[in-house]
DNA sequence: TTTT
DNA sequence: TTTT
């Protein structure tokens, strides 16, 4: 069936990402992201806020690898991705429903929107910096160390079935 | 904070959207909506379909109204709205999550992609037809009423009910 | 710069796309998709439509073949692609610029949005038909044979870059 | 006709937004919004970067209000708007062609992606904040502001602007 | 629960 | 130049 799946979320990172290894070998990372609204009560007058909580999950291995190097608990970041419904069954023997955003392997997108000064060790300091200094790399130099790592394959074939996968897949 | 919540799908409907009112008189619309994926399986060959299910919540009166009219089961749509968790309680007392799409007052888009012919009650037959004849309006005409109901104060403000416009006026 | 350009089109093909190769080997589909929006004039009460032209230039290789194969003038078309920008000199020697919708390589989405039956010659037939009818090959076979396509590096990394130099390229 | 025309936007603001009155008593703004890709060109092995610019004009009277008071040049922000192109002819009598982004009466959606200390006088100085420092008003501040000016029959009328709510709620 |  |  041709459709479309895309959720888009701007939100800061609730916790330092879980990154893990299937026992296939490839990794995923798990976090959750916030979005908030606020607005005036028309009955009190007082402003108030609603925060929304999605649990992401990547499975995607190149963003894994941005996520390793470059997110952790407060950053900020757009992201696309799709939803997903898992049922599990709980202690009860209960069916329940999971949701989450999630990027797989050939889809989905981030952007790190905090500001450069913000990524730099030099500049910041504190209890959150200090866990996670190990990530202070400049993304940047990352992109290129990327770049050197896409297969020769691609290069010659200069053909990225991506979209493919995505957009016919779903005819 | 600044913050971005936006689901886009686009799909099919499974059932006839249940409409219903609040007590404080507003009504809202509930249906759920499957996209789905394709894929051939790398080992065996085949190909493998998995569709996903997503539950929409519409507030939003006037596109209550437009799902009255013209959704139906089958209906192929395309929509806009932000993800929201509801946290309830089971029969067993255990805290539940339920994740809906929801499109709000003032808030989500919805685009019909059906052919008109496949609202025409005049080209078409059969169970699903008979089920739902009642809402082969035509949409246009549908607009104009809309149109005609949007309140004067928005019109002299030259306020027009945006996610109409461009719901509606597309239609 | 972590930057997000993103275009996202439902709409008609105006003509049937002109699809060329290039000198270097690849090939590239031009064509231009109408956009179109309604509403009532306040004054008159008449219903008023607009109807916006979007010039779409695809060298993503795999969406040219869908695009040879499945869309033609009258096509209903879903799209994601990005803004972009040429400066050309016109025959006087001033300088013009011309904005297009581009899917490039590795980027860029297209999912087709006719019913089946639309695409099917044994269903359909007159002009329009007629004039197109070589490109009346079913989606979901088509589908199987990109899926073949797919070199086997890839495969066996599981891993696309697309992502990362959509995401981290504009870092 | 059922169509989508969308455009996201993550960039930053090239200069000082312009505003100015339409003669009919309404105002506009208009602006350009730099996005950028860059990559690592394969034959040279060098980082390479191209940026795009947007020309943005926006009527939604509310989000010139925003624009008013927190855009200005370097802002970095998120935007959805829809494409439009209009015709004019040059000096020489010849049509011309310009495609904007445009943000229109009761449509589209502005995001301010800027941390709060680069919005804060308090926390800043130098020339770019001398120079706007006339809008260095607090968005929440603002946001309560706008929520005053909601007219009545909105009020009333259950009726929340959408896109305030939207893009001012979450500053 | 849709559709192809 | 599409479509309704």
């Amino acid at each position: 069936m041709s459709s479309v799946n895309k959720v888009t979320l701007i939100g800061r990172v609730g916790k330092d990402p879980e990154i893990r290894s299937f026992q296939s070998g490839g990794r995923y990372a798990n976090f959750s992201v916030a979005t908030s609204e606020s607005w005036k009560d028309k009955a009190t007058g007082e402003r108030k806020e609603k925060t929304e909580w999605h649990n992401v999950s990547v499975t995607n291995e190149a963003l894994v690898g941005v996520i390793e190097r470059f997110v952790k608990k407060g950053s900020k970041l757009y992201l696309e991705g799709q939803l997903q419904t898992r049922k599990w069954t709980d202690n009860n023997g209960a069916e329940r429903y999971s949701t989450e955003v999630v990027l797989k392997p050939f889809a989905g997108e981030i952007v790190l929107l905090d500001s450069r000064q913000d990524n730099d060790t030099a500049s910041d300091s504190g209890q959150r910096r200090r866990d996670t200094s190990n990530r202070a790399q400049q993304p940047s130099a990352f992109a290129d160390d990327l770049d050197d790592e896409i297969p020769f394959a691609w290069v010659s074939a200069l053909i990225v079935p991506v979209s493919l996968i995505v957009s016919l897949g779903v005819i």
